[in-house]
DNA sequence: ACTATATTCTAATATTCGTTAGAATATTAT
DNA sequence: ATAATATTCTAACGAATATTAGAATATAGT
């Protein structure tokens, strides 16, 4: 009995401890991060808002978790998602964080639905529209991430240029925008800004970690990208 | 730039409390156990091999990250999971762990594959297997975990039970015998027993945790079972 | 070889977590 | 009421975590 015990002890120390690897903000940050594109240290560091060595120490951690890797690459350390299944899991935390918490709940919708900024059609709904020039899908965040993995049909405006490239879009049709997922400000910050300049703009709050973990299940190629 | 920081902050803090909710050994397990069906703390301190204070302790953690609620009956206090996505992010963890620890999957193997004891078949053919009659399929698990929610068409014969119950098995058909799931080990004893008196025995590594999640899932009813 | 840059390692701190023991609470049975 | 049982709360302590600062390492460019 103490054998079987010893054994199921280590079998969910392990499940223990490959959670325990995201379990912390801004490990969680980190990795939604490096969904959207492989990122040096340096560039984790001032997205997540934290210093270098705090962002190396945590990056230690979830590369013994194995669940990031990394290639020096001249002189910057290179680091990735091991697998589509880690942004699954990432997928997964925030689904169920959001139902199982109000307060999260409250500040999301504090943030978008206040101002009915966002769109209610689904995945591929959204996808057939932007395929069929119903709506004009842009990508809002940095070009890099757009270059490393974006939805198909989408126009890359970082919103860096997005005050400059207004007439790349058209005004009497919607125009919806994305970013790096639900908790990323960028695509709510276009959509009030569009409409303020006149445009029929909403905001898609999926980003790349959801789609990465809906491709890997689905096992179709739904968004392109190189590198 | 600060207020948006701390909004993420506070948002990825949110995901990350619930994560830490699970992040811990004895947890995960007592989050399987529940899987199983609704469970008292001193069913649960026993089964998981702690003390119940220790056990109150974590099931403590666990109602406040909202994984789990309990009500009292009687003199007892009854926990139960809070929704089927708890079981999904448990599947989840095992699976990203099997994927990405190496010692995980060997012992693992271990356990089972050095007898080839597993059947590969999937989920969908075995229940169409069984349905047809052309193997059998029995739960070992406790009759009350049985009575809370099984496969269609399994037979409850509990470990204990076992040995006396063998002539309800056939010799010529293969039998599987499926348990609380991977890590738990009454399936292989089981199946260990039944090769020994010469049945054509093989182990279903999935249990209710797997079930619950593919059902909510699939949004369809995959298994029985009252209460 | 020398310098600058990017990153990691080491050490130190405050904080949180896991565990155990003892006291306190709530319910049921008498 | 009183006793018995199941569970939770409080306190305590060692172990693990998050964070910061300073030293060390590795690469690229001169």
């Amino acid at each position: 009995m103490t054998l079987r015990r010893a054994l199921k002890d280590m079998l969910y120390e392990q499940v223990g401890s490959l959670v325990k690897g995201m379990a912390n903000a801004k490990r969680l940050e980190l990795v939604e991060l490096l969904c959207q594109a492989p990122k040096s240290v340096e560039t984790l560091a001032s997205e997540a808002g934290i210093s270098i060595k705090l962002a190396s120490a945590h990056l230690k951690e979830l590369r013994l978790a194995h669940l990031v890797e990394a290639d020096r690459q001249g002189r910057q350390m290179i680091y990735r998602i091991t697998c589509p299944e880690v942004a699954g899991f990432l997928v997964m935390a925030r689904g169920l964080a959001r139902n199982r918490s109000f307060e999260l709940r409250h500040a999301l919708q504090e943030i978008t639905a206040s101002a009915a900024l966002w769109t209610a059609a689904d995945d591929q709904t959204l996808l057939n529209q932007a395929k069929r020039g119903e709506i004009t899908l842009i990508d809002v965040r940095p070009a890099n991430e757009f270059a490393a993995r974006h939805l198909p049909y989408a126009l890359s405006i970082p919103m860096m240029e997005l005050s400059a490239r207004l007439a790349e879009l058209p005004l009497g049709k919607p125009v919806v925008a994305y970013c790096r997922g639900p908790f990323c400000s960028f695509s709510v910050e276009a959509v009030r800004f569009l409409r303020d300049k006149g445009f029929d703009a909403f905001q898609w709050p999926a980003g790349a970690a959801d789609w990465i973990s809906a491709d890997h299940e689905s096992e179709s190629a739904l968004f392109g990208g190189a590198a």
